[in-house]
DNA sequence: CTTGACCATGACGTAACGTCATAGCTCATT
DNA sequence: AATGAGCTATGACGTTACGTCATGGTCAAG
């Protein structure tokens, strides 16, 4: 005999088990997020232990700050929940960007209002500017239209780490073989392999996309104009541009860079 | 002659001007955070160079995170901003932490996808509460009532980082001069002026609030229930703490730690 | 029978606007 | 003068995740 444990609840018993209100129940019902399985003659909610692991999925899910919505349907098809959580995650490191920006500037506003008694208002403004300006990690964006702009981020959130390391990797070797074969022809069919190495890099990053392709033209058009620090990590080193650009044309394809 | 230049704006130009929509200008006007100087003939608003100030003042403000409301009572009464900026900073500082937790639990998750193929919720419940539990610093929270602990929090984010140094600092100096003069008479004018020292710092904290003192009270009682971390924080030497309770009862006071 | 504790539904409130819908005004072109 | 583009106004509903009544039925204990 298995422990015949209590197995449905009431409103309020179940809604202590998972740590929400009961009004949170009503709404999830509502919502049709969690319908419990009966009801009692009178109307009552009854609850089972088949609920009770629904409803701790959506606590867990609620905490990571996915809204309700997302949550029914990742309940309803798992399959997703990996993209989810990726997506999620980057929104919370934005989110955390934000915060840690309003945090510094309330501290920065602290110090000055601590010398001057009265508050300095272009003072603050220019702290938020400059903080802003500082981390400005998507100075990237105004190459952008704003189209290809949420067509990016989009595929950012799907970003993980280690794919972004392969990535990384696999750019830094291709510009070693590029290096050593500086002298080759162009039109040399190990020349079109690098290109073609190439071209597969730009197209994971654009997704096939014009829109996003002709933005990432229009920002390597106007290097003279990035950001001093970004210069040393982004530059590409003109031989090994010019080398590609060479057998991108002998091998016939537009793909600018 | 100053160079004159335009003195009204219409709606679209003014908020341009700050960079917020023209229906923000409608809600803001609303909720009579900022009215246009004047209304032309035809009923548009016309904005001047001070609303534009003020504008961009309530822009700053909103960009720390705090609400219309608030920022319409701070603009019209300047004084409150200094303890206004400690409280959402202590504000934004949890809602970074509750930010982290969940990013790093996110971080577990997909770890924990990445091995499993199916997601294993009991282990997210897990991590959840691990994470919840690693950072526990509010155990001292279940000592109070619930209305104590509000009392509490309102109070903690008026303290200064400054303010926060200097009373641990008393408090340690206190405890090296009691320390030295473990060996007098409990009702002597020296322990009298210790235990006063005590008291004061003691109200520092409970702010004189009878609940909190109950919430103290309790939590000092339950000394054997503290987490073990804490204990070494926290924990006053048994002799010290003696000394100070003899010394209180001579001076006939009833406060108990 | 009366409490007190628990249940249900329904509806309004919250924060900061976004997004129509409807309608008047202005300037410039046809 | 009529028309269309572009700007303006007000009003109202939508959004998120419930909290907080208001109203009324249910159930077990005394």
């Amino acid at each position: 005999m298995k422990p015949k444990t209590q197995t449905v609840y009431h409103a309020r018993q179940f809604a202590e088990l998972a740590g929400v209100t009961v009004r949170a129940l009503h709404h999830y019902d509502h919502l049709g997020l969690l319908k419990p399985l009966h009801r009692s003659a009178n109307g009552y909610r009854l609850y089972s232990d088949a609920d009770l692991a629904r409803l701790e999925q959506i606590v867990v899910l609620k905490s990571l700050g996915l809204p309700l919505k997302q949550i029914h349907g990742l309940l309803n098809d798992k399959s997703t929940l990996r993209q989810t959580l990726r997506r999620q995650h980057h929104v919370l490191l934005e989110k955390r960007g934000q915060l840690e920006n309003a945090i510094r500037a309330i501290e920065n506003a602290e110090k000055s209002l601590k010398s001057k008694r009265a508050p300095d208002w272009e003072f603050f403004k220019q702290i938020l500017k400059e903080i802003e300006m500082q981390n400005e990690t998507d100075w990237t964006t105004k190459y952008y239209s704003k189209d290809a702009q949420a067509k990016i981020e989009e595929r950012k959130a799907l970003w993980s780490p280690e794919m972004q390391e392969k990535v990384s990797k696999e750019w830094a070797e291709l510009f070693a073989d590029i290096e050593g074969s500086l002298g080759e022809n162009p039109a040399s069919p190990k020349a079109q392999t690098l290109a073609g190495r190439w071209r597969k890099l730009v197209h994971g990053f654009t997704g096939g996309d014009p829109e996003i392709q002709k933005g990432l033209n229009a920002m390597y058009a106007d290097q003279a104009n990035w950001p001093e620090k970004q210069q040393e990590n982004y530059q590409i080193r003109p031989e090994i541009h010019a080398f590609i650009m060479k057998a991108m044309k002998a091998g016939g394809s537009a793909t600018k860079c």
